[in-house]
DNA sequence: AGGCATTCGTGCACACGTTCACAAAGCAGG
DNA sequence: CCTGCTTTGTGAACGTGTGCACGAATGCCT
């Protein structure tokens, strides 16, 4: 009873390091490997070999004792898993800097996740043409994610805009929202955020930074570098 | 013995959540609040309350009973154990659609992550100049790292480069990292890395979004969006 | 001054995540 | 077929994170 697996909850943990596994074993697909240990998959992934073959485990036993995994079917069943068998349209709110990185860079349509619409509000950005998507007006957005059966909004507004374009995402009927607004999001609880805070990153960053170096040795440590 | 209390490791889950408060607390200053409860911080934060007060209790004793925190004296407080009291100057390997995006963005010198430098390898890019910072050539990458005493690099080169950016980086002196690009780096265990991976997040975003559609009623919800 | 309402700080129990360790399962080679 | 080697899958122990519940402290009001 293999849809028994598939209905089972699988840890967050997990899911955010499937994807992971996911790039590593297409990568090595396409250079030929076609079997891999939970050992050397650990390796590549810089996490613990246990880990992965528990990770692994929530898919189903799809392992050969003895031998290792196969490469193709483990890509297959991660994909399954994640939902990666078909594409998930976004939309991207907000043209501006960050918001124009993002829809240039082909890297997500590669993924699965082509862009399928950029709306501002700033009526000089709309209709500006950027690497081959026509920037649209706020206004069209539920026409947008009607069209092109989005589910998945990205957020690249300014931090105060970041409510109003959520809230527009959710009018929209968007259910989930990848923020990257330095803000708190208030949405309905069947929509589902992630926020992406580099000032966060930087931040975290810089505690470990300054207790490793804060210590007694602080100016010696920056002249040994010299 | 209030230093004490600054020698205490503090939990990583705790460490992630403070630039988060410290973020709202400042907003909340800049309104005029001088004084606020736990309850409210963690409304605005999105959180459990007494998680709030665990995370803040690792700094020390700083509330009131009764009355809650004093927002200027928090704010002082976060931003000393997470070592902002000074700034961090940033240099970024890679000027690309990601690096102009992150040079460009104003957001990084207001929280005291000032761009010492924008590096690449290209030779068509450097010498260039965007938003007030010239691009050098990674070679010049040492000399930066040292005038500027820079710690944190920022890599947003492509994949394929982004070891051998990583690589330049160590070399340099650099003891952090933060790295956009969706691979595993190996540095030395004297070097943290953080990640951010856009396609990681989307793939998560994703896989909730199928489960929740997945169910019995994929069917109905695929055309009911229609 | 005393009582009352409020809010902090934290002990405790529980949930979640990680890692170890090992039996079970497979392959290869004679 | 049997032995030995490899690697999976998972129980169990441990560590980390979360949230409740409540005592302790404080301010305010009478
Ligand atoms: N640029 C970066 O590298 C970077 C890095 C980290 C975080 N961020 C965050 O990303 C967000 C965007 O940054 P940016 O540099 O692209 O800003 P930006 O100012 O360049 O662009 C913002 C865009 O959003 C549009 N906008 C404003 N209000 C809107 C609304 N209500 N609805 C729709 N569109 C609206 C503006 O017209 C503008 O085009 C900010 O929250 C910023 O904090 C950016
Ligand atoms: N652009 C985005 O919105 C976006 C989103 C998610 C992830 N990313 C990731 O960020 C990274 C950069 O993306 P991008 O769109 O800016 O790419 P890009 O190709 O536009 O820019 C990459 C830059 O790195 C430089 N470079 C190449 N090799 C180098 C080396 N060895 N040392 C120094 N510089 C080198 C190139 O000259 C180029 O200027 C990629 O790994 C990508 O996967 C980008």
């Amino acid at each position: 009873m293999p849809s028994d697996r598939s209905r089972r909850r699988i840890p967050d943990a997990t899911v955010a390091r499937l994807p992971v596994y996911l790039r590593i074993l297409t990568e090595q697909a396409e250079e030929g490997v076609d079997s891999m240990s939970s050992d050397r998959l650990a390796e590549l992934a810089g996490v613990n070999a246990a880990k992965v073959r528990k990770d692994l485990s929530y898919l189903g036993s799809y392992g050969t004792r003895g031998v290792g995994y196969e490469v193709a079917y483990l890509v297959y069943q991660i994909r399954r898993e994640l939902g990666l068998t078909r594409d998930w349209p976004v939309v991207i709110v907000g043209a501006g800097n960050l918001g124009q990185a993002l829809a240039g860079y082909g890297g997500f349509g590669e993924r699965g996740f082509p862009v399928a619409g950029v709306v501002d509000i700033d009526p000089g950005k709309v209709g500006s043409v950027l690497a081959g998507v026509r920037v649209r007006h706020i206004d069209e957005l539920p026409s947008i994610v009607q069209a092109k059966r989005v589910s998945i909004g990205v957020i690249a507004t300014p931090s105060l805009a970041a409510q109003d374009a959520a809230d527009h995402l959710v009018a929209a009927g968007v259910t989930s929202i990848l923020n990257f607004a330095p803000v708190v999001l208030t949405v309905p609880r069947s929509v589902e955020v992630r926020k992406v805070d580099l000032a966060v990153e930087l931040q975290i960053l810089c505690y470990h930074e300054q207790r490793r170096g804060g210590g007694l040795h602080a100016v010696t440590t920056r002249s040994a570098t010299a």
